[in-house]
DNA sequence: TATAAATGGTTCTATTTTGTAACAAAACAG
DNA sequence: CTGTTTTGTTACAAAATAGAACCATTTATA
């Protein structure tokens, strides 16, 4: 299993970041400043490495450039709006990917994805693709269908539809959702998340899925679900 | 399988080449400076070297001199524009090819082909075809079918369809597409694919093809998709 | 060298998607 | 049953994105 090192001083972050990880079928171990990730680092074999650029003790500069020194395991480097982008992707410091803060977690993971492909490229190529009965999604080919019927969704419909079905069962409050979409700190109305929801009812509900749905849940947000209510 | 000897002192090129020369069903072992290429070299067997100039302990023009003294293997130079051409292709030198950074994956594996077939006429090239329906590429002849009629595409053009059918389904950012056709740092603007793509729909369109298409997938980029919509 | 073809970039416009506000409807609590 | 909270819907505004037309430059070709 890929073991990914994940270093920032915001807790919270690493904990959002750790958890998608896992979802992901990755192994997260998180670090919070500079000189732990060079520790971590020497101690273990990690198949990638998220740095953030501000942290104590060693920006990520510059420990990105020390274990450049000596490895070329992939490094994607997460950095606030403004910093610049040009010296992350320089060839001083060598990183494979940035991601710029706030970010959100299904585009983190999309990216170390990405990366983790491109590097080695005999990769197994795990297709995202989701089935529950009649309805299949395939992520990365932004393919929707039902009793093979293809649906039309647009992206943000496309990712609401997958993070549901993801967590078959999980109840999302639109806040929740906010955040895994859009950004952690997204400063957007809840009422957004109804429009999708709606929008992508509409366009669901124009061929018949009598086994499953998008179901309301009051007062705490949308789950997705199935005909035989699982736990 | 052919061994390429891979030599950048920029990782993140070496990673670019070494990847799309997996793709290409070659096995990429690659070093950072002129000391380990020539280690290397008096180790193993290789069907190819790719040279960086500019490299630390010992640069590209004095490695290829040091190889030549015992070793006809095919050599191509990589070089910054700007650097000399001349003397690379100079007789004292005695490299097969060279390539100006920066270049095009696709643009570079093209040229190591080309120098494997110059250099050992009975290598068996195997012919890089693809076809879907009613549609046939031929990457090394630039011949491209639809119902068995010629469409004339330009080189760009070309590489474009030939990449989204070689990934059928998958969606290609226009990044993507940049870093893949124009090469790993173009600058160039997004609109320019847009372009491209207009251009070959329209040679495209000229004949009819029900059974796919060039699909824009609207705020991620392009795809091939075929009629069966596959996943 | 002259000419044509290919390529890359700019700008404008059309389209699609997304977000917001206001309000209607439904669910709930007492 | 009634008032309150939550959700759904509608319509519209804003933002993002794609496409068309066009021109400039480069490259290939006769």
């Amino acid at each position: 299993m890929d073991k990914i090192l994940i270093a920032d001083d915001n807790l919270q972050i690493t904990k959002i970041l750790s958890e998608f990880a896992k979802k992901e079928g990755y192994e997260p171990v998180t670090v919070h400043n500079g000189d732990e990730v060079l520790e971590l680092f020497r101690q273990d074999q990690f198949s990638m490495i998220l740095l953030d650029v501000m942290m104590p003790k060693k920006d990520g500069f510059e420990v990105c450039r020390e274990i450049r020194k000596v490895s070329n395991v992939p490094i994607i480097m997460i950095t606030a709006r403004g910093e610049d982008f040009e010296r992350i992707m320089g060839l001083d410091i060598g990183a494979d990917d940035y991601i710029v803060k706030p970010f959100s977690p299904i585009e983190v993971m999309a990216r170390v994805r990405a990366v983790l492909r491109r590097v080695d490229v005999s990769r197994q190529e795990t297709q995202r693709c989701l089935a529950y009965g009649s309805l299949t999604i395939s992520l990365d080919n932004a393919l929707v269908t039902i009793d093979g019927q293809r649906v039309a969704l647009t992206k943000k419909e496309l990712e609401i539809l997958w993070t549901l079905l993801d967590n078959r069962g999980k109840i999302f409050s639109r806040d929740n959702l906010l955040s895994t979409l859009w950004g952690y700190d997204y400063p957007g109305d809840s009422r957004t998340v109804d429009n999708h929801i709606k929008r992508l009812r509409a366009k669901l509900d124009k061929f018949p899925h009598p086994d499953w749905q998008i179901k309301t849940v009051w007062g705490m947000g949308y789950k997705f679900e199935g005909a035989q209510h699982e736990v």
